[in-house]
DNA sequence: CATGAATGAGTTTTCATTCAT
DNA sequence: TATGAATGAAAACTCATTCAT
């Protein structure tokens, strides 16, 4: 019941209901209701609803980009380096479901302020890092850094749409099937 | 603006406002506006909001489908079999801009009615029978057709995804390039 | 299809409309279909919705006029002058059956002009005339005119309302004893 | 002001206008104006103008049950009951204007529930009982009980239409005197 | 601080009326 | 003259936001 608590729990409700609804399918009494605070309560966490998507962005963006920063950030093989990363992907979404489909498979265009969207460029600019130091190791294919990012990314959300549409199960297997996968695409 | 092209303008204008805002973000009288008709001429057409989005997302998953059909249906090599099928997609987004992005890259489940996923299913439907036959023969990594099919069409949204925020352009040679890759992702 | 069969088309169809869900309740479009015209159609014949409300309500408030006027011209005694007034009520809801829900059981204040209020007021005084001289033969109570019409009037009335509910059936025995009851209501 | 009467404000704006121009020709936001609140308030209280008018309907329907009950239910000779029942219908007018007008004088079937409606025949099972019992002992006149009915109800309600036009004037002698003409319609 | 009833601007939808055919 | 598709003003209804408690 604490302060921290009560945003937390705000945080969490959104981020439920916007990937159930969408942000504009969501009205703000539904998103007090379960997180089981006033409505009222929610602005004073949140200027208004477009502040709680974006900081609902933020959040989530910026715990991914730590996550893959840490990986990212570990030295070895680009083999190995690249499974790390792909394995961080999936624990990310393991460990916070709905995070990843919120972040990346909605429309985000109308709400998001310059702040969220100089976050997603940074955390972008991660992966284009990775990607390009690659590539100068001729590790990896020598495409456009953002083609080769779009298509390995993709990938990988187009298996959390097929889990989130029930038609795909991620076990440790599969997982480690789609990462050679992965890897097969984009290495020289 | 002849008579009969009045649905026609309408969901074209619907198309490229649902891209841009999403379902739920854009007002009907917007869609009439930008179709050059009467808001309440868009009720003569379509019974309410929801209709008109089942309408769109129908008529483009339909000719989707129509032209995946086609290509499918074409014998040859598996490898040909796949690049047909990949360039088919990239020319289907170049002919119809807004289609793919508004089928695949936007949240539909709330306003879908039964016949619109009937329909998406069945374009699953082909797309499992081709990576299942490419599979029997042995030309296709053993893994679940949804995963195979998951990885393959998220690169391929990861690209479109790429050229909505201007990181990728997809010309010809790059076209030739992911094909190739996206291909050596799932080959045996 | 000539031109008179066509306005007599839409008044038919305008008043079983209009007593099934009442003036306000009745869309325009709806009528022109009952009627089998077009909606524009109506407007030639029509200035608008509410000219044709007043063009219904005075039709069959004139011929109800017509048709009391008649029975209230014929001499003889006040007891079989009045049934003549009872039966000819009775008569004229079957054989034009919605005309008086219409007329009587309804809301008009908001729509009728003054030429309509004024025939309503001539077909009261009809009334009025009659109960008053059969007042002065001391044939009839002597309470204030409108107080005997009303009271009559109003049982006729509740007796309509009785048959539209299912409630009554007026075979011709019942249409005698009812006016032999409403006589006794009012005779001195 | 204080806030638990807003829904009987509501209530109380909502009959006045009915009564003036019926259900269909009252817009919500007019209700939401007399009753002094906004006219998203209105959908606080009530589901939607349907379950508003139900509301009203069951409240005085209900009222009015209650004040016929608390009569039929005492003992007595047949006429003096009948005249309490009388004076008590009267009174009730009196004591709430347009309740009655709205009951009785009204179209209602297009949104009546099936709740409204059992209350409906609820009141006049009521009635049909207390004319049954009557005849039963030979005070009223040996007709179908709804024709009874439907006599003495619709004559009481031809007074209110008459006090409504302004032609009739209740006051208690011609109450007493109504009572005295309204039996003698009725009794054996 | 927290609340949730109240609000009115904004949304979806209807419908009386017009007008090109 | 007759039509009915088209319209936009007005209706019903929703919801982000406020504020009295």
């Amino acid at each position: 019941m604490s302060t921290g608590d009560k945003e937390a729990r705000i945080l969490e409700a959104a981020l439920g209901l916007f990937v159930e609804r969408g942000f504009h399918g969501t009205a703000v009494p539904l998103i007090a209701d379960r997180a089981g605070v006033g409505a009222g309560t929610i602005y004073r966490y949140f200027e208004d609803k477009h502040a709680l998507g974006n900081a609902l962005f933020r959040h989530w963006k910026g715990r991914l980009g730590e996550a893959l920063q840490v990986e990212i950030a570990e030295a070895g093989p680009w083999r190995s380096r690249f499974g790390r990363l792909w394995r961080a992907l999936v624990r990310f979404h393991r460990e916070h479901p709905g995070a990843i489909e919120f972040l990346e498979l909605q429309l985000h265009a109308d709400y998001l302020d310059a702040e969220s969207q100089a976050l997603e460029l940074q955390m972008a600019a991660l992966l284009f890092v990775f990607i390009g130091e690659a590539q100068a190791d001729e590790a990896v294919v020598d495409l456009p850094p953002a083609v080769v990012i779009a298509m390995v990314y993709g990938a990988y959300l187009g298996l959390l749409r097929g889990v989130a549409a029930g038609w795909v199960t991620l076990d440790d297997a599969t997982v480690a099937a789609t990462e050679e996968r992965a890897w097969a695409m984009i290495r020289r």
